[in-house]
RNA sequence: GGGAGCUUAGCUCAGCUGGGAGAGCACCUGCCUUACAAGCAGGGGGUCAUAGGUUCGAGCCCUAUAGCUCCCACCA
């Protein structure tokens, strides 16, 4: 018979285990009518990605899911694929273009888009590697990329149909943008924080000769060079003879009129504001309803430049915005514009991929429009076709789709979906094209056409996800058996990103003849039977969210900071099961995760505790004992250790059928720790032969168990045990059975370890007991002695007479003490007697 | 301004539908008992944030308060 090595050393058998499962296919799921569906799609990682312990725990309870319900019986598909991370990944390549002192103007769009190809081939595959040190058991056979044909071709098809349904359009307005990665993102990329600032309060003339001004204040001064209004509240009492009058502009020496518009507050600063439509996307509503004109003053490096004719930026020209900012307020000042500066602190937008702070700027831009696909998307939620693991997500959910503005899906990039629309070079026509393969003349007019220079958001596929991967637009097998899949798995931090767009995106594209017809599952039970069909259209049935890992002290992982967990080397230390562990043991449904050393040792432990159990266990069981389980010669324990671990499996299907992985594998350690190892190993040991039976029963029953949660040791030892190379990964997950449960056996027994446990305590008090009198014996002779000692000195008639009187004081204060001391341990002794 | 979550042992956190206050680490005592010292046996330590309420009974349900964290909005 094997045996198990003396130490518990994963990384000798991690790597090996899994190119084993590897290499006879278990992680292939196919079509298969015999079975049930069950499909999980990856969030995919970003092709320039490291692993990182996010990762982590997303593919952890990811890959949890996926070996249990494959061990149920289901055809489980984990589909996993890379994203092609538009502005992250052309960050990064033009970056290491720096290097070689190569810009992207340098080599062009096509030279650019080789580059980018050529990093994707080289650096994609890592992060497939790494995840499946973890023990990721994806069916890698149908590994996707974002900007692969399939999901190319759902993308043009999608923007397709939606342009011509009209929901997609092409606007200027103000938008997000970012002066250093030179594109416009979308509202959900920038990020707000609170930064210091200062409120200056600038004096506008009005142009009547007389020597009346208006002041309004700002966070921008600069911005005033675009400025073509101000604006007042129409009730404003201390305005509205000002109404309609002109004022002059400082510095730019023009004259624009004051205004009316409900959207002043009255109260907040000096109750006049100065409009800037072309820098401000309030002031852009504003100007569109007074038909302000739109002046730009800034170029794509958010340099003061006069961009719209006409109007001039003078001095400032070719000045960077906070120089600008500097420059303007220094002349202001000096000019006796400038009324008061005050401190204010406001909240600044900030570029999500590299932290610059965003200029709002109009610019020509393409839309979703979006309350025709939000409200179906509530729907799902609201009728219970999408249900919210843990439901206070929803909420969020809910009153972000509530108040949702048109997404800006145009990016300034070249590495992503190029939009997939022509423009007239006519300029009488200028009509729009919008064609799947390629074009070469206006549809109106059969002018030339010049593609647009456009990519979309990197969101804009990764929306398509779960059925662009399963093959839409075509009718695949596939999509017809694992969409809609069975849950998303993801940090509530890309819940607006990602799991709201692919809910509207599946219920537009793959709602079939009556989108947002009611599901079978709604109301009722879910059960697999119930499970939504196609026609309903939702892309998952189950949203399952999750927390972060956060570090020691509960800070957020970051690169800056420098607080990062590399798993890899997690793994290399502590082995891939400890990670995945830490991931779920103790952890409440989608709260964060500190990351601490003592989790991560607490989990090798216990994969040490296992492993020794199992050793010894195989070590003990005679080959020829009687290996399988015979009820008919049942001991008590016998009945009580199987009562425990038939109530187990129950408990933990129970609790992972409702994503409480936590509970699950919590109820699994303490079982086999607790019951297992501390009491049923133990009592055994004089009656090896004879438990044998029951030893190998309970322990193959409990390494199922958790396998999902530790997929590497329990294998390990499943095959030892069992002397096979059958894997445990296909073996059936054990289900409760009637005939393993014996409530009164188990409950006398209960008696008889609490029985146990009181007299270990008591012995223990005893042997305590014991010693302290024996110490206390001990330090009564010796203080004893003491007082003999002293009472000799003191009875000596020479010390008496000769000696200093404070010493034969100090040595009757040295007596009382001792006499004390002897009182205080008699005292002592009796209590223990 | 709106919303969510958290507050349980020194630390990190569990606690399922209301009935026993728990785990790991740390600490103390005793053990290298041939599965495991990455371990075993035992022990100390908590007004479950505060104040009310519902209930036979509240860590759990309700109301209010405080502190911490996060998300959304963005009044220039």
């Amino acid at each position: 018979m094997k045996e198990l090595n003396k130490n518990y050393s994963p990384k000798d058998f991690e790597g090996r285990i899994y190119a084993d499962w590897e290499s006879k296919g278990y992680f292939r799921a196919r079509v298969d009518e015999n079975k049930k569906p069950y499909c999980i799609v990856i969030p995919p990682p970003n092709i320039t990605g490291q692993l990182h312990i996010g990762h982590a725990l997303d593919n952890t309870l990811q890959d949890i899911l996926i070996r249990y319900k494959r061990m149920q019986g289901y055809s489980a598909l984990w589909l996993p694929g890379t994203d092609h991370a538009s502005i992250a990944t052309e960050a990064k390549i033009v970056e290491a273009m720096k290097a070689d002192g190569v810009t992207k103007d340098d080599i062009g769009r096509e030279g650019f888009l080789e580059r980018a190809w050529e990093w994707k081939r080289v650096y994609g595959g890592t992060i497939v590697q790494q995840l499946k040190k973890l023990g990721s058991s994806c069916d890698w056979e149908r590994e996707r990329f974002t900007m692969d044909e399939g999901c190319s071709k759902a993308v043009q098809k999608v923007f397709i149909d939606l342009y011509e349904q009209g929901l997609i359009y092409r606007s200027e307005r103000v938008i997000n943008w970012c002066p250093t990665c030179r594109t416009s993102i979308s509202d959900i990329e920038c990020e707000y924080e609170e930064k210091d600032g200062f409120f200056w309060h600038m004096r506008y003339p009005v142009a009547d000769n007389s020597d009346e001004s208006i002041i309004v204040a700002t966070t921008r001064p600069e911005t005033m060079l675009g400025d073509s209004a101000v604006a007042v509240h129409p009730d404003d009492t201390r305005y509205k003879h000002l109404i309609g009058k002109m004022v002059t502009l400082p510095l730019a020496n023009r004259e624009i009129p004051i205004i009316a518009d409900e959207y002043v507050d009255k109260e907040f600063g000096t109750g006049a504001v100065k409009i800037t439509p072309a820098h401000d996307p309030n002031d852009f509503e504003v100007g569109t309803r007074h038909n302000l004109p739109l002046i730009k003053i800034m170029d794509d490096n958010a340099t003061i430049t006069a961009i719209t004719d006409g109007y001039s930026v003078g001095a400032y020209e070719g000045m960077e915005r906070y120089k600008a900012r500097k420059a303007v307020v220094k002349d202001l000042e000096e000019q006796g514009y400038l009324v008061k500066t005050e401190p204010h602190k406001h909240n600044v937008g900030h570029c999500q991929r590299c932290g610059t702070v965003v200029e709002p700027c109009a610019s020509l831009q393409w839309f979703v429009k979006m309350d025709e696909l939000a409200k179906p998307a509530m729907d799902v939620v609201t009728d219970g076709r999408l249900n919210w693991i843990a439901k206070r997500f929803e909420n969020s959910y809910m009153s972000w789709l509530e108040n949702i503005r048109d997404w800006c899906i145009s990016r300034q990039l070249w590495w992503g979906h190029r939009i997939p629309a022509y423009h007239c070079q006519n300029a009488d026509c200028g009509h729009i094209t919008v064609s799947a393969d390629g074009c070469d003349k206006c549809s109106k007019c059969g002018g030339t056409v010049t593609q647009d220079e456009d990519t979309l958001d990197t969101w804009f596929s990764s929306a398509l996800w779960p059925f662009s991967t399963l093959g839409w637009p075509d009718k695949t097998p596939e999509l017809d058996y694992f969409y809609p899949t069975s849950v998303i798995v993801t940090g509530y931090d890309i819940i607006f990103f990602w799991v709201a767009r692919m809910v509207f995106m599946g219920l537009r594209f793959c709602g079939g003849k009556e989108a947002g017809s009611p599901c079978p599952a709604q109301g009722g039970e879910k059960t697999a039977e119930s499970r939504c069909r196609p026609e309903c259209g939702v892309p998952f049935e189950d949203v399952f969210i999750h927390g972060i890992i956060r570090d020691a002290k509960g800070k957020k992982m970051s690169k800056s900071a420098g607080n990062g967990v590399d798993p890899l080397e997690v793994i290399e230390q502590f082995g891939a099961d400890a990670l995945r562990l830490v991931m779920v043991y103790g952890v409440s449904q989608e709260s964060d995760i500190r990351w601490t050393q003592d989790k991560i040792i607490a989990a090798r432990n216990f994969a040490n505790k296992l492993w020794n159990a199992a050793r010894f266990v195989l070590m003990n069981v005679d080959e020829n004992a009687n290996r399988t389980l015979d009820l008919s010669t049942l001991t008590m324990e016998d009945k009580w250790v199987l009562t425990k671990y038939n109530r187990l499996i129950k408990e933990v299907t129970t609790n992972l059928d409702a994503y409480n992985l936590g509970v699950a594998v919590g109820k699994i350690h303490d079982f086999i720790w607790g019951v297992y190892c501390d009491w049923y190993i133990e009592l055994t040991k004089s009656r090896k032969a004879e438990a044998a039976g029951v030893l190998l029963f309970v322990m193959d029953g409990f390494l199922k168990l958790l396998h999902p949660f530790m997929p590497f040791i329990t294998e390990e030892i499943y095959q030892t045990m069992n002397n096979t190379t059958d894997s445990i990964m296909v073996s059936a997950y054990p289900e409760y059975s009637d005939t393993l449960d014996f409530p009164e056996d188990e409950a006398k027994f209960d008696l008889e370890v609490e029985r146990v446990k009181a007299e270990r305590a008591a012995a223990q008090l005893q042997l305590d007991k014991e010693k302290e009198t024996l110490r206390l014996n001990k330090e009564l002779d010796k203080a004893r002695g003491d007082i003999e000692f002293i009472q000799k000195k003191l009875s000596n008639e020479g010390f008496i007479t000769k000696a200093p009187p404070a010493q034969v004081e100090n040595e009757r204060a040295k007596l009382a003490k001792a006499q004390k001391r002897v009182n205080d341990i008699e005292k002592a002794l009796k209590q223990f007697s």
